[in-house]
RNA sequence: GGAGCGGUAGUUAAGACGGUUAUAACGCCGGCCUGUCACGCCGGAGGCCGAGGGUUCGAGUCCCUUCCGCUCCGCCA
């Protein structure tokens, strides 16, 4: 007999619901509660039937409790117990006992205690699951996302979404109580020129105009601070069309919040107490307050990226003015040489750093010197070049000891950077130098204001248009922009940017000179921004605030491996919704009635 | 746009040197089993080897194209 035909014939045993009332969820019951009569609903985990007794493990969404079905204590429960299968959704009512001598589930948070089935009822049968709904089995990403409803009834993804509503909760109690108004922005919005690609929704009413989906609130609450409404947040639905990676998705949730009559300290002070407020409501973990503090300058100097995971030691040194000049002819006129030493590191092997060339070639990178410091000599490919001098500079600069190795990096700054910048990382987690259940944040302060796109051959907002420069950098926004600062934070969790924000130029004139040096005709920044700039014009308060994403540090706190776990409906890296099969085709009246028409050529084929 | 890894039973994987009937574990179905909890024992079913094309007497295996998943680079104010 067939699987489904044996499912179909049990559903002659279907009953309604009829006036039971659950008493208890399954991961609830304990020793106190031995002797009472509960009723519990759920699906059953695993059978276990031994011809006699049969137990069954009930699942919901707080946990597991063993029921037993007694051919000895209960007779007519038993009868027909055989029938279930996994996830058939039944209801028990019993007695709850503890568990014979000896008999206890160490391993199961409700495994003293057991429920002896009086009588049940079979809810719904299921289908075989396309998988085991357990933690251990590691399911291809396509199907969990297609059976998302049974992924989501393992106990870890149960639990990142148990975290993910305390995380929330908490920031709406958080900010409600120090004054902050929960406000909604739209969401068909105006497309912006600046920042990441728009999503779209074409006009029905206006043919041939879109709308745009918000990449962030971000002028709707510079405007409510206009309007006077002084402390705004939202958990604000966000949305970029750009490819994805495992901590970004196209559609993302932030914290949203605006604060008026405020400097970068208030800001960054009351995200600190917030932060700290959800960590404690989630995880229950102390946050030291307040948070360590670094300037961008100094991220990029000693971790080379602007996230910096502090979590472990290695730091990487700049090193270009002892070897300038140097018979190593890679490091000679290199307009930057780093150093990251790795203490102990000279037992790594041949093949390792083969492994760890390749690493750093994808940033770039034509390979990765290396010395190892040996009691006899310093052992590396290049080492025969180095003058008593470079090797003396270097010795004292990076304080070398026998045992160590050091890598090197030369050549475009940027290259430099981000090539050993994301080999410490992988490099820590090579060695395991990454303690597991640390939480370290960080302030990454005084971002540059612009940076050069080499695409469009001009300056672009680092942060984004409508940041403050810093005190005194005004004049430099025109003649210097490369060394113009900002009144710009980003808020970084073990190397994961969780936030950013600004205090923001709340003065039209500042605003409009800040679109100036972004290269903007007036009347061009007027048609796209002139709504915020005429606001600015009626009175803005000195205002500022940040965004926190909320998926990432759901991730993080939750320790899943990728954003999607905390995400209940995801998108495929192909940006797909393979539950639902979006995005996809419209009918020709939808078309027509916006006015659109799609390029044959482009249109989806037969698959 | 690019790089890497992967796609074989419901699931996770082995098979890759071209050669009878494509393996295993778990799951599933049937039988047995009164204290299991990754229950146990016996038996069984289950496959267009992602798709298309090619080379060959013969392709899961070699070649080409293409689709899908993941990780990364670019991109992400």
């Amino acid at each position: 007999m067939s699987e489904i035909n044996v499912q179909e014939e049990h559903q002659q045993y279907i009953v309604p619901l009829g006036d039971w009332k659950r008493t208890h969820n399954c991961g609830d019951l304990g020793k106190p509660d031995c002797g009472d009569i509960v009723c519990l609903m759920g699906w059953a985990q695993t059978r276990r039937d031994h011809g006699g007794v049969i137990f069954v493990d009930l699942r919901d969404r707080g946990g597991i409790t063993q029921v037993v079905f007694s051919p000895e204590i209960e007779p007519r429960a038993h009868e027909n117990a055989h029938i279930l299968r996994s996830e058939y959704v039944l209801a028990v009512k019993g007695k709850v006992r503890m568990r014979p001598d000896g008999m206890a589930n160490p391993n199961m948070p409700t495994g003293q205690i057991e429920v002896v089935v009086q009588d049940w009822k079979l809810l719904t049968t299921s289908k075989t699951p396309q998988f085991l709904i357990d933690d251990r089995s590691e399911i291809n990403e396509n199907v969990r996302l297609q059976y998302r409803y049974l992924d989501m009834r393992r106990p870890r993804m149960a639990q990142n979404f148990v975290l993910r509503h305390k995380a929330a909760q908490s920031v709406r109690r958080y900010m409600d109580g120090i004054g902050f108004l929960e406000i909604e922005t739209p969401i068909l919005t105006k497309a912006t020129p600046e920042g990441a690609r728009d999503y779209l929704v074409p006009s029905r009413v206006n043919p041939g105009e879109f709308y745009a989906l918000p990449q962030s609130p971000q002028v709707f609450k510079q405007i409510l601070m206009v309007a006077g409404l002084d402390r705004y947040f939202q958990i604000a639905r966000c949305f970029r069309d750009e490819d994805l990676r495992a901590d970004r998705q196209p559609e993302f949730t932030q914290v949203d919040v605006e604060m008026s009559f405020v400097d970068e300290n208030a800001v960054i002070g009351m995200a600190e107490g917030l932060l700290a407020a959800l960590l404690k409501d989630t995880l229950n973990v102390d946050v030291p307050l307040p948070m360590p503090r670094m300037t961008y300058d100094q991220a990029m100097l000693e971790y080379g990226v602007d996230k910096p995971d502090t979590r472990f030691d290695l730091k990487l040194a700049d090193v270009t003015h002892i070897v300038r000049g140097s018979e190593f002819k890679v490091f000679a006129n290199a307009p930057l040489v780093k150093a990251m030493k790795v203490p102990g590191g000279e037992s790594l092997s041949r093949k390792e750093i083969d492994d760890f060339t390749d690493f750093v070639k994808i940033y770039g990178a034509q390979g990765l010197a290396w010395i190892k410091i040996r009691p006899d000599e310093w052992q590396s490919p290049f080492a025969k070049f180095l003058s008593e001098k470079e090797k003396t500079g270097l010795k004292e600069t990076l304080n070398l000891q026998v045992g160590d190795i050091v890598f090197f990096q030369a050549g475009d700054p940027a290259m430099v950077n981000a090539a050993l910048g994301n080999f410490r990382v992988h490099l820590a987690q090579h060695l395991n130098l990454i303690p597991e259940g640390r939480f370290n944040f960080l302030w990454v302060t005084d971002f540059p204001l612009f940076e050069y796109d080499d695409e469009e051959k001009r300056y672009v907002a680092c942060h984004h248009p409508f940041t403050s420069p810093a005190l005194g950098h005004m004049e430099k926004m025109i003649s210097d922009p490369a060394s113009c600062k900002a009144r710009a934070y980003d808020v970084v969790l073990n190397g994961y940017e969780v936030g950013g924000g600004s205090i923001r130029n709340h003065s039209a004139s500042v605003q409009r000179k800040m679109f100036e040096s972004l290269g903007f005709a007036p009347e061009e920044y007027e048609a796209k921004f002139g709504h915020l700039i005429q606001a600015l014009e009626y009175g803005a308060p000195p205002h500022g605030g940040i965004a926190l994403g909320l998926d990432r540090l759901v991730m993080l706190l939750a320790n899943a491996p990728n954003i999607r776990d905390v995400i209940a409906f995801p998108k495929t890296q192909k940006a797909t919704c393979p539950l639902t099969a979006a995005p996809s085709e419209v009918t020709a009246k939808q078309l027509r009635e916006l006015s659109i028409r799609v390029r044959e050529e482009v249109k989806p084929q037969e698959k």
